[in-house]
DNA sequence: CCTTTATGCGAGTATGGCTCATGTTAACGG
DNA sequence: CCGTTAACATGAGCCATACTCGCATAAAGG
């Protein structure tokens, strides 16, 4: 996959730049929305040239989408390190702890109640060719790579074999995990609690078909 | 709730005015996506002068969130429709006849993939003051109008008393269901047949706590 | 028929995404 | 140390698009 960025930041400045910029970009975002977002007033607030931006982002989408990916860096990292930590017995314990998380970086990583992993643009750059069947794998979406990768942590847990249904029913959860989650910080900046305890009942109830 | 609408089109030519922009926009969004989607061309193609438009419509966002309005009532039609004419013996077969019909509105209404019933964009006109907290009716969230009028169709059907979590419960599984089906429908433009079953069977799983 | 009020209209304005010609620094050879 | 060349940095400006505003036209009222 190429990558999000146009050039990838070889020197320390660069690299500097690019995480300042999508840091201004995380918190315009908080302020002010997706649409009310300028790549002029991230480029002003991260002191760098309009110019320089462009070097590194393809354009508005590109920003967003280096921004999402990094989240989804973060999310994976820290569900990671907390699966290391705390050992858990159960399934279900894993996916409370990534609820858990989710919510927590919604509460306090700026942007993330925004974009989290993206897909924030419907049909990001013109929808897909008439026709077009894509597999689940290569449907480029954040949310599969998550599933993805709890597929692996859940399997390393319990280490039974998967059976072919749970890979698809991995992405199913997560998918709507991130609707209920969505829905409960629309209804409370704080992330309203019945919905969130809801949100795990949703998961596990699916889950149990799958999972012993 | 204030019209989504500047100004309620009086005469009979308004009104067929509005109806001709709204079609096109729908046509527009399947061509060229949300963000490509221009009032111009909007106006041009239902030849209406672009000041004409703006009488009616406050600005893009407005002429979208009036489609997805617009969506939201024809889904609503006919599923109570269909529930009339095919009277159903269990509260699963509602489940199934409102999935089968959302999904036959993918295939069918012309921008319905692009937009369904909205919250396309993320947080419209930026995003809610801080510290708000919305209760679930208050949430002007196209989704609760679904679930609110499928937990009266619900309750009509199994005359039986609601639980109190039936309401949430509901809302979550339109929410949910919404993602899942949106997934089905990225991964194949026709929708993905074993992604629907699999949503289908997330829902009942899920509300089977809460109905009989 | 004139006055008043609503509606129709599109040239024009403001603004934002993005480019590209020019300036500046680094890399390297002799 | 200088000359040459390539890579990178910069921001004035281009173009497209959302949206307005003042005038034109039609309808309503008396």
């Amino acid at each position: 996959m190429t990558s999000t960025l146009r050039r990838r930041p070889a020197q320390r400045r660069s690299v500097e730049r690019v995480e300042r910029m999508l840091d201004e970009c995380a918190l315009l975002l908080d302020e002010v929305g997706y649409e009310a977002l300028t790549t002029k007033e991230v480029a002003r607030r991260a002191e760098v040239p309009i110019g320089t931006f462009y070097q590194f982002f393809r354009d508005k989408q590109g920003l967003v989408r280096a921004l999402a990916l990094r989240n989804l860096e973060a999310f994976l990292q820290r569900v990671t390190q907390r699966i290391a930590e705390a050992d858990l017995g159960h399934w279900t314990d894993l996916v409370d702890l990534a609820i858990d998380e989710f919510v927590d970086m919604k509460r306090t990583t700026p942007g993330f109640g925004v974009v989290d992993f993206g897909e924030v643009l419907p049909t990001p750059g013109g929808p897909p060719l008439e026709g077009t069947k894509r597999t689940l794998d290569s449907a480029l979406d954040n949310n599969v790579i998550v599933a993805d990768r709890l597929r692996a942590l859940t399997l390393a847990l319990l280490h039974a074999p998967a059976g072919p249904g749970l890979d698809r029913a991995l992405v199913v959860a997560v998918e709507a995990t991130d609707a209920v989650l969505k829905l409960a910080f629309r209804v409370d900046p704080d992330g309203d609690a019945d919905l969130i305890a809801e949100c795990k009942q949703l998961v596990r109830r699916y889950l149990a078909d799958h999972l012993p």
